[in-house]
RNA sequence: GGGCGCGUAGCUCAGCGGAAGAGCACCCGCCUUACAAGCGGGGGGUCGUUGGUUCGAACCCAACCGUGCCCACCA
């Protein structure tokens, strides 16, 4: 057998390039197969869990989630390896609104509205919906590789989550938390539901400002608003109690024109005399401000729209559209010269309904709402205790800002598609909230709500009902507080904050997790937002058929720093596809080398250059264990590329090529040794980023079943070797200094280069002269050696080259001129510095001795360096 | 209207008090026996502007100019 590393003689079973599709498939399979993900309540181990923030059920899995998911799948294979009891349980959500909306979508591309269903059969219709979209993002989940335990997977409309909803809300019912009542909310009239304040968008809308006097003459009083159309339900005039202009009209009332109606003048401190006219229109059944206003002066609330947006008071505007109703009641008022101000552009905050985008309208009804302020004030505390870290701790304060001022929680929805609301009313005006275990009331006259609940009522469960609550299982006490929740911060308020308000308040004040992790959006290149109108969509899919899981993830990670945005772009995923294939190639070298991982590794008589990759690999292992805590994924992954590329494959697979060929069977028994470590090693650090082909890397290199339960490597500070280091970046220098010589020169690589170098001994390289000359192509200088250029480079080394006259004295010169300015420069800031005894007196002493350094090197290099122009 | 953040190489970003960095892009030279999805070399930034603190500022403070996001019931 022979001992050359030629790839294809000793290892057929790579191929000259990595294939992910081949891989991956297979590799997902086997590793569900053996149950490697399957996490066991009944372990001894620590436990380390994350609930999977459970996609919507409305379609398929967006780069994003990629995201997201490649996130925590890193996180958590890393403790998995680390010898935690890891549980990452999957899920989807049913997304109440969002899910019946789609649904309804396609309905009415077959020409059917779900009432023309029914309640029932529409259901039905969803859920066959949700087979059918969940199965797709499963099958999204196994592509990207996520280590889910399949066997716990979750659904919020499932039973056990259907029991937690019923569970909580009779808990909160009871503890006088959930109440009913009649209050101004947000509706989105083509939804027809209630909706939640987060449920709603607002953007910058243009509007008309309009000017409308109300009564005549003396008792006038004019009025400024953007929707006109609501005076018809106008039932005052309010103006602020100490306003001069209208003290006197304070208790009178006036006529509000087009109805004939007389209404009165009251006297409210929410009132801005400084805004408008400092009067304004109370319409206390269709503005939330009207409202409260109608409240203090027991103003009556009349309703003149429907549910749809129509108007529904008797006269010319009955059946119009509200935005019909608007030009169509100024036109009237205008005809009767109420008008007296002309209209103008007026730029005001409009709400708009998240999941259609209508215009919302405030309107009066009952609904069921959650008393959110001592819950509120828990989930503040549990941050503000630290008992929750938040990553980045910058989002705190948005967090904060959010829970210290929220309203209460309008939980009920007029949609068919969600948890039913557990309360029934009887005939004589019964209200009865029915819990999980009690029998719903039968008889004549009783009937349920017919509403459900918001959707994001059930997510709030999701860190406990997913483990079994109300139950006490096993699950729940080995997983419960979940490790760490990761997620957008686009969701901080939708669903961090409820999370922790249930689960605290459920749990007994007990956390739902230990940490947030929040990440950034998945933009493009530029930074822009993906849209669909932009065109700038990345599917993960595409990604992974044509460049791998693997390099989607990694292009995914190395920008997921806590709270940052990530770009991406096709370049990018492609540099990452690079990534993978220079690993495969790296590993299938080593095989061909004979790196082998069997017994144990060398510590007497290792190379330097061994030492060195050793030393390097403890450094990097540290600087990982130390990112992936602080949750910095991309300093993970910039780390481990740059060691993966630069030290091991750039220049350690270099350095000991000489040794794998060469004649020293013990010295490369060892080097093979060490090479085989730090590659497996490698493997193992990359596997939580790329664990598809770092698998079936480990695996044929160490020719073990797995490395997906492989231990996580420990820093060895044995291992660390200052003097290896120093060595070995003084020989990269010389090497490189001669390249960029060799470059500038344009001297062909074939050429022969003669060199004598000079300096080895006092830079520690006396052992290296061999390798030096070997990575620079020097030949060693012969009996017609004749010195054409004389090379400081840098560490106290010179290298005479002979080149046979190929030299170009005239820019070598120039270079040598340009270098000597520098360190004249170099050497005078630092001269300046030390002259300075304010410097000297205050700066710490480390740095006053490396200024001293500088100037030494500095005073080094001009001598030489002159030295070196003479010879020229 | 409040709050938060950001402006560093052509692009995307790291660095956050002691000598300006990475990836991609660009330029030059190479099929050197793991890898051309590669190898070697190189150019490119008065770190938004103006002041201040400091022996020393990309980094701290202030103002300004850009820009992004979140929250918001002034008609």
């Amino acid at each position: 057998m022979t001992d050359t590393p030629r790839a294809a003689q000793a290892t057929p079973a790579l191929s000259a390039q990595y294939a992910p599709g081949e891989v991956e498939q297979r590799r997902y399979e086997q590793w569900v197969a053996d149950g490697l993900f399957k996490a066991d309540s009944s372990s001894d181990k620590p436990p380390f869990a994350i609930v999977l923030p459970p996609p919507n059920v409305t379609g398929s899995l967006h780069i994003g989630h990629a995201l997201d998911h490649s996130v925590q799948d890193a996180v958590i294979r890393r403790k998995r390896m680390q010898g935690y009891e890891t549980l990452w349980l999957p899920g989807m959500d049913h997304a109440g609104i969002a899910t019946q909306n789609v649904v309804e979508r396609r309905l009415a591309g077959e020409g059917v509205s779900r009432h023309d269903l029914g309640r029932e059969a529409f259901v039905e219709r969803v859920w066959q919906w949700k087979a059918e979209s969940g199965g797709k993002i499963l099958g999204q989940m196994t592509r990207l590789g996520d280590s889910v335990d399949w066997s716990r997977e979750r659904f919020t409309m499932d039973e056990g989550l259907s029991r937690a909803v019923l569970t909580i809300f009779k808990r909160l019912f009871d503890d006088g938390l959930i109440y009913r009542a009649e209050r101004i909310i947000n509706w989105c009239p083509r939804c027809l539901t209630a909706l939640s304040d987060i449920e709603v968008e607002h953007s910058d809308d243009e509007g008309e400002l309009v000017s409308i006097r109300y009564g005549d003459g003396d008792d006038a009083i004019v009025v400024a608003t953007t929707r006109a159309e609501t005076m018809l339900g106008d039932t005052a005039v309010a103006v602020h109690p100490d306003d001069e202009r209208y003290k006197h009209l304070i208790g009178t009332e006036v006529e509000l024109p087009l109805t004939g109606r007389r209404i009165p003048i009251v006297a409210d401190a929410h009132v801005d005399p400084a805004f408008g006219t400092g009067a304004v229109k109370v319409t206390p059944a269709h503005d939330p401000n009207d409202f409260e206003i109608g409240q203090r002066h027991g103003l009556p609330s009349l309703t003149m729209m429907d549910e749809h947006g129509v108007i529904t008071v008797h006269g010319p505007f009955l059946g119009l559209d509200r935005f019909e109703a608007r030009p169509a009641v100024v036109a009237a008022l205008r005809a009767e010269g109420r008008i007296v101000a002309e209209k103008r552009p007026y730029v005001h905050a409009v709400g708009h309904c998240q999941r259609c985008n209508t215009t919302v309208e405030p309107r009066l009804s009952l609904q069921w709402f959650v008393r959110t302020e001592p819950l509120a004030r828990a989930a503040g505390d549990a941050v503000r205790d630290g008992r929750v870290r938040v990553e980045p701790p910058e989002l705190t304060k948005r967090y904060f800002g959010w829970v210290d001022n929220m309203h209460d929680w309008c939980i009920s929805r007029q949609l068919w598609w969600g948890h039913r609301i557990p309360v029934w009313y009887g005939p004589n005006g019964e209200v009865v909230c029915v819990g999980p275990d009690d029998e719903a009331p039968t008889g004549e006259g009783w009937v349920q709500d017919a509403d459900v609940l918001d959707t994001w009522f059930s997510s709030a469960l999701w860190p406990f009902s997913t483990l079994g609550w109300p139950d006490e299982t096993p699950d729940l006490a080995k997983f419960y507080p979940t490790s760490v929740l990761v997620t957008g911060y686009d969701i901080l308020f939708f669903w961090v904050a409820r999370m922790m308000m249930f689960g605290l308040y459920a749990m007994g004040g007990r956390q739902p997790f230990d940490v947030v992790m929040l990440h950034g959006m998945v933009r493009d290149q530029y930074g822009k937002k993906m849209s669909k109108s932009f065109g700038n969509v990345v599917d993960p899919l595409d990604w992974i058929e044509r460049f791998g899981a693997d390099a989607t993830r990694f292009t995914l990670l190395r920008g997921a720093n806590p709270g940052a945005d990530v770009p991406v772009s096709e370049e990018w995923v492609q540099g990452a596809r690079n990534f993978a294939n220079k690993l495969w190639n790296a590993t299938r070298y080593g095989l061909a080398g004979g790196a082998t991982v069997e017994g144990e590794l060398p510590t007497e008589g290792l190379s330097t250059v061994d030492r060195w990759i050793l030393s390097r690999l403890q450094h990097v292992i540290g600087e990982v264990d130390q990112q992936f805590e602080a949750f910095e994924l991309a300093k993970v992954c910039d780390t481990l590329y740059h060691f993966a590329w630069d030290d091991v494959c750039d220049w350690y697979l270099e350095l000991t090529k000489p040794v794998l060929t060469g004649d020293d069977a013990e010295a490369k028994a060892r080097t093979r040794r060490v090479l085989g470590h730090v590659l497996e090693s490698l493997q193992r650090l990359l596997h939580p980023i790329m664990p598809f082909v770092t698998e079936e890397l480990w695996t044929t290199l160490t020719g073990r079943p797995t490395v997906v339960r492989a231990a996580w490597p420990v820093a060895d500070k044995e291992l660390t070797d200052d003097a290896a280091e120093r060595e070995v970046d003084n020989l990269q220098r010389v090497v490189t200094e001669v390249r960029r010589f060799r470059a500038d020169q344009g001297v062909k690589p074939a050429q022969r280069v003669v060199a004598r170098l000079e300096g080895l001994e006092a830079a520690g390289l006396a052992a290296h002269e061999g390798l030096i000359r070997s990575l620079a192509r020097l030949d060693q200088g012969g009996g017609d050696f004749a010195a054409t250029a004389k090379l400081a480079v840098g560490v106290g080394v010179t290298v005479e080259l002979d080149t046979r006259g190929a030299i170009d004295v005239a820019a070598e010169r120039a270079r040598l001129t340009k270098d000597r300015a520098a360190a004249e420069k170099e050497a005078d800031q630092c001269r300046a510095k030390l002259g300075n005894p304010a410097f000297t007196g205050k700066a710490p002493d480390q740095v006053v001795a490396k200024i001293r350094q500088r100037l030494e090197a500095a005073e080094a290099d001009l001598a030489r360096i002159s030295s070196q122009l003479e010879a020229l």
